[in-house]
DNA sequence: ATTATCTATAGATCTATAGATAATGC
DNA sequence: ATTATCTATAGATCTATAGATAATGC
């Protein structure tokens, strides 16, 4: 069976390079595993990325990032205007993807990058990852349903907490769905008895 | 001026591993940079951690998770019987620590050190984060003050938004204290209207 | 005599480049 | 002729050990 067009080795290799960058940040994989799940040698991965490793990394991220504001937004979309719901989708949008941790991402990637571009991918990834969520409870305000509250923390205190049950690896993704609709819950209703 | 006892070398180096561990994490680190900040040879660090770098490493994350718990435990006693007051005091304690990332510690730092090191590690580092907590929430639960909820995932969901402030590096400390109130207020009242 | 420190070095990575060889497209 | 792949290798790390030398305690 030919391969389609589209899933070239350069597709390829950024599909691994996104696979384990998320599973171990920048510094945590090497060149040399890239090119391990491709079946090339490691150097070939230079014909396709001359500007080497930082290329791949930032190339994956730009395509992650873009993902996940598409599919956020698609989940808020198709979910209807209960904002409960909505945060469910976001949450089956997040725990089925692989994990994005924004705090590695700039503690120890955007370290070992060249400045500016650590800067410019930090902020299109809290760009992609907040506003979807934004739209929603701005939309979710007007209409009377929540208090008064800063949108873009509670959008990113919603991905953060969703993001942890990325480290609940021994449970299927089923179990990691329903942690995250009730970590979902507890930012909709809170602590305290109402 | 003569230095105290206590502040002998290997004090001086577990409290330089602990500083850069919690910046950059276990791979981030080498045993070289280390050395560096207590003016020593790096070879000289393996006299007193015959077992190297892992072994600075388990005796620095010891230390660090047994000063957490007893500073929770001391920062929710001080705070009185309101549940609010006692999430404050213990904001206030985060802010003012080191970063301590357990994402961080499993998704990388883990993969580093010898299994079963590894786990002991990760759930010392559970029980010394939640356990204050969690006797400050069944508290609150027994005197009717909040409504059912799994206690340990609300005491790990406050310690995972708190520990998102020390993305804020270019906050002072107590703006930083304040944002970390306010996502324990988040997480007290929710976001749905009362 | 014991403890703390250093020099020298082994051996295992890592990223990246130069340049040869094979595959592909016209 | 161009594109994709490989071999060989440079040069920079890293952790760790062996063994010499200096400082300290009895």
């Amino acid at each position: 069976m030919p391969e389609t067009p589209e899933t070239d080795k350069r597709l390829q290799i950024l599909d691994s390079a996104e696979t384990l960058f998320a599973e171990r940040g920048y510094d945590g994989v090497s060149v040399r595993e890239i090119a391990l799940m491709v079946k090339l040698n490691h150097t070939t991965l230079y014909h396709h990325f001359p500007k080497g490793k930082e290329q791949m990394y930032v190339e994956v991220m730009e395509r992650t990032f873009e993902r996940h504001r598409a599919g956020m937004s698609e989940a808020i979309a198709q979910a209807g205007d209960d904002l409960t719901q909505q945060l469910y989708a976001v949450v089956d949008w997040l725990v089925a993807q692989p994990p994005l941790d924004m705090s590695r991402m700039q503690q120890a990637d955007a370290r070992s990058l060249e400045a500016d571009t650590a800067h410019r991918l930090m902020s299109l990834a809290y760009e992609a990852m907040t506003t979807p969520l934004n739209g929603a409870l701005e939309q979710a305000y007007t209409a009377g349903k929540i208090a008064w509250i800063d949108v873009s923390m509670a959008s990113m205190a919603l991905v953060t907490l969703v993001q942890t049950v990325h480290n609940l690896t021994d449970l299927p993704l089923n179990a990691r769905k329903r942690i995250g609709y009730r970590l979902a819950d507890l930012l909709l209703k809170g602590l305290l008895k109402r």
